[in-house]
RNA sequence: GCGAGAGUGGCGGAACUGGUAGACGCGCUGGAUUUAGGAUCCAGUGGGAGAUCCCGUAGGGGUUCGAGUCCCCUCUCUCGCACCA
């Protein structure tokens, strides 16, 4: 009986659909298991990326249902979003279609993995009963005032009428139009009110302890939190003041000059009338000219210009220029910036580029600084000089005190500002759910009404050849009434942001049916939170960031209980592959590389570095292709074999051989002898066993423990593969051996298969399904318990001890587990091998490690 | 520039709390089987010297009886970024 793939994988997955095995019913008498996967954009084809996280939520899956759980795995599509615009444009077809039918040929690549999906609770985003909700809980933001308009500057390109994200700007220029600038538009957008949020965000950072360290103080630092002060500047001549934030308000003495955002709004009345105006102005125009990418990269020079105008320092009373500066950010404090060269180097650099004034204000411990000759700004800790009252303190000691004192004089205050912007989500795009806004020339913004909802995206219309949403050009969509006044009245025709829709479908997947609300409050809180969530290290930051707000706001409306929608977090590493790059062709495909040449044009290939798989680079592997080949349990046990899933995996074709050999020889082992394993039944420990067999037991034994302790606290998958690997070793070795073998020693070799067979069965489902019916089985593996091990098994008689000289491995020998310490250390010290390495020396120290290693110290 | 990670044989990786560096797999070498290849099985495989040692976890320093693991510095690579006042 040879192993084929193909056929047992396809037979035993219509076995699980038939018998609705993976059926997610609410059980309040079971403990329930909510394991998720990041859903996956419908691109059109699965990815290497998408096996290796879904086969990794799999594992879990199954081996938690085993373990008695009741588990809730569902799956969906993240359905909205502009690749698909980009398709419809290029093939002249509909997003829609295009996005309908990659979910189709998706879900049958994903069926054909053999993953244990609740397909009853499959959702996609773009279906109007989703986005339905979505709109409901946009009028619940707006109406509580966490959703709002505000002007944003954005990159603007004038061919595709559109606005342009970071990364479709290529060296200041749109990625479509390579010869056209692109420009800074201020815009009218709708953003969230994340800011209202950011405390409790960060505070419940200290309650996730299942999330990794890294994610967590990357989003710590997201947030940025920091504690400073509001100054206040008056200007001179005017009773204007200029406002700005600092951390470092015990540097305020040394401020002596004044810097401006280009897009401050006083920027315009400051310069009014001054001979400066013209150069002012020509500085702003250029500076907002370029795109946010272009401004604030390091190779660009930090410029400013004087605007004719001075204010006073709070604190000294002295007059100081003002200055509008390109690195300056709008939206980060208050958009103005008291400038102290000698304390901050951006600052020094800039002070020296104008010829500003200097004054120290802080003096290091050793040494005195000299404004003429300093080379930096000194921005380490000092003693306060040249700072009035201040002068002595330290300066860090003095930050409460100097905000105090601005305080009492009424020229400032304490504050807490935050480094994270509200969330803006309108996007000037077609394929995304419809803001449900009105606008009315008499009542303004007017939200649509609850029973008008959903606004449903219209598709019956055409793409613009040039990219672009065309709702602003579908009067049938956008022509509407006034829901107040009943008038003529404008739709809203940007749609939201995507990351909106996957901001709670982790929620909608506990009730995708429920028609009378977002969520049904039984349901989603009887699965929420979400136990184990899977997914890239690239949504560290943002996906599970807004994620997290959205839990907060949701049961902050009364749509759920629960803080925190995760409480464990996997973040898988990259699937990384060499890229190969042609001088002529530009980076090629791995079937468009022969014997190291290009088979375009002959040239040499360039092998380059390993990266991330992507199609840009084209160092993608079609997964597809390994399935038809090897088939779904070999391709989801190398995914998981070749490294543990926190860590980046290189792709090695070689590698997939191993496992499909592993798995042949696995079969071979239960199939040559199966007549020999059936005839007796799973050693149960009661006969006394020795030598080999006795052996066999032990590792049987110690599998078991390892491999669960490997999934369950660890998720090293590839470390609980090779611990089944040498236990396959080993009743292999116990099988070739010479030995007669009676009915005992066949019952122990069927105990190690049959525990092969059940360890293995998350990992390669369908094989082990397979082998377990072969092995006379008439239950599905699913409805198999987890292993447990006997701890009498893992008993030994002897123990293996180190032994060191200073620290060097010299001997190892074998000693009764009976031995305490003191007998461990007489046998060490008369150790033939101990004594010449000790030779004449004086024993200085013996150190025993119970259990473990002596180190002799001479 | 800032922030976060990583660096171990020819390769992927193992070593979980400081205690045998290189488990397991790939590749390679030799052998068995075979007309041959493939498949399978057995043996070997960090480097050097050679029968008992020396050197080895990017490089340098430190803590320790003992460091791949902890601390400091340097280098290289990857990821993220919004010059964070």
């Amino acid at each position: 009986m040879k192993y084929n793939p193909q056929e047992l994988e396809i037979k035993w997955q219509a076995y699980w659909e038939k018998s609705c095995l993976f059926k997610a019913i609410e059980d309040l008498s079971k403990e329930k298991y909510y394991l998720l996967e990041m859903f996956p954009y419908p691109s059109g084809k699965i990815h290497i990326g998408h096996v290796r996280n879904y086969t990794i939520g799999d594992v879990v899956a199954r081996f938690k249902r085993m373990c008695g759980k009741n588990v809730l795995h569902p799956m969906g599509w993240d359905a909205f979003g502009m690749p698909a615009e980009n398709a419809a444009i290029e093939n002249n077809s509909h997003p829609a279609q295009w996005t309908y039918d990659n979910i189709e040929a998706m879900k049958t690549q994903l069926k054909r993995m053999g993953f244990s999906y609740d397909w009853e609770r499959e959702l996609a985003t773009c279906d109007p009963e989703y986005y339905r909700w979505e709109q409901l809980i946009f009028l619940e933001m707006y109406q509580k005032g966490l959703a709002y308009k505000k002007k944003t500057f954005v990159n603007w390109c004038d061919k595709c009428q559109t606005v342009l994200a970071n990364e479709q700007v290529e060296d200041g220029c749109c990625w479509r139009h390579p010869e056209l600038e692109v420009t800074i538009k201020e815009m009218d957008s709708w953003f969230l009110k994340i800011t209202e949020y950011a405390d409790e965000i960060l505070d419940y950072c200290e309650k996730l302890p299942g999330w990794p360290d890294r994610v967590l103080t990357m989003q710590r630092n997201w947030i940025g939190k920091s504690y400073g002060a509001i100054i206040r500047f008056p200007m001179v001549g005017s009773d204007e003041v200029i406002e700005v934030f600092t951390t470092r308000q015990d540097t305020v003495f040394g401020a002596t000059f004044m810097c401006l955002a280009p897009e401050h709004p006083l920027v315009n009345q400051v310069i009014k009338g001054l001979p400066q105006e013209g150069e002012v102005l020509g500085f702003v125009e250029r500076t907002l000219r370029m795109d946010s990418v272009t401004r604030t990269a390091d190779f660009t020079a930090k410029e400013g210009v004087f605007t004719g105008r001075y204010c006073l320092n709070p604190v000294t009373e002295e007059e100081i220029p003002i200055l509008v500066a390109n690195f300056v950010l709008f939206d980060y404090g208050t958009g103005a910036i008291m400038a102290v060269p000698t304390h901050d180097q951006r600052d020094f650099e800039f002070a020296k580029k104008y010829g500003l004034q200097l004054r120290v204000v802080i003096t290091p411990p050793d040494e005195d600084l000299n404004e003429e000759t300093m080379s930096e700004a000194y921005v380490d800790e000092g003693v306060l000089v040249n700072s009035g009252p201040f002068n002595g303190q330290r300066n860090l000691a003095a930050l409460d005190s100097i905000a105090e004192y601005l305080e009492s004089l009424g020229k400032g205050h304490k504050t807490v500002n935050f480094r994270i912007r509200d969330w803006g989500i309108s996007r000037q795009r077609y394929w995304g759910t419809p803001i449900p806004i009105i606008y009315c020339d008499k009542c303004g913004t007017v939200p649509v009404p609850e029973e008008d909802l959903p606004v449903v995206l219209p598709l019956d219309l055409h793409m613009r050849p040039n990219g672009g949403s065309p709702l602003p050009f579908e009067p049938a969509f956008f022509e509407t009434i006034c829901p107040k006044c009943k008038g003529e009245a404008r739709r809203e025709t940007d749609t939201m942001d995507t990351f909106v829709e996957s901001s709670w479908y982790f929620d909608r997947y506990t009730c995708p049916g429920y028609d009378k609300g977002p969520l049904d409050p039984e349901r989603v809180d009887y699965w929420m939170p979400v136990d184990q969530y899977i997914g890239g290290i690239e949504h560290a930051i943002l996906h599970l960031l807004y994620s997290r707000f959205f839990t907060k706001v949701l049961r902050d409306f009364g749509h759920h209980k629960v803080s925190e929608p995760f409480t464990n977090l996997l973040t898988q590493g990259m699937v990384c592959k060499e890229t190969e790059e042609c001088p002529e062709h530009g980076f090629l495909y791995p079937y468009e590389v022969k014997d190291g040449k290009c088979i375009l044009c002959g040239a040499g290939v360039i092998t380059g570095n390993i990266v991330k798989m992507s199609k840009s680079k084209k160092n993608v592997v079609d997964p597809q292709e390994l399935i038809d080949r090897y088939g779904a349990d070999t391709v989801r046990m190398f995914c998981l074999f070749a490294s543990p899933p926190d860590k980046d995996l290189e792709w090695n074709d070689q590698g997939v051989e191993g496992s499909y050999r592993f798995l042949n020889r696995v079969w071979r082992l239960v199939v040559t002898h199966i007549d020999k394993i059936t005839r007796v039944t799973a050693y149960d420990g009661r006969e006394t066993l020795s030598g080999q067999l006795r052996s066999l037991y032990r590792k049987t034994h110690e599998t078991i423990k390892k491999v669960t302790d490997d999934i369950e606290n660890r998720f090293h998958f590839n470390t609980a593969i090779s611990a089944v690997m040498e236990l396959v070793n080993e009743v292999n070795q116990v099988l070739n051996s010479k030995e007669q073998k009676d009915d005992i020693a066949w019952s122990v070799v069927r105990e190690a298969v049959e525990a092969t067979v059940v360890l293995l069965s998350p990992v390669v489902p369908h094989i082990t399904e397979e082998l377990w019916q072969i092995l006379g089985h008439d239950n599905s593996l699913l409805k198999v318990s987890w292993p447990s091990y006997n701890e009498n098994a893992l008993q030994t008689e002897k123990r293996l001890i180190v032994l060191q000289v200073n620290g060097k491995v010299r001997n190892r020998i074998e000693v009764p587990v009976s031995y305490g310490t003191k007998e461990i250390e007489e046998e060490a010290l008369a150790d033939a091998k101990i004594q010449h390495f000790i030779g004449e020396k004086p024993v200085k120290k013996v150190i025993v490690v119970q259990n473990k290693l002596v180190n002799v110290v001479v």
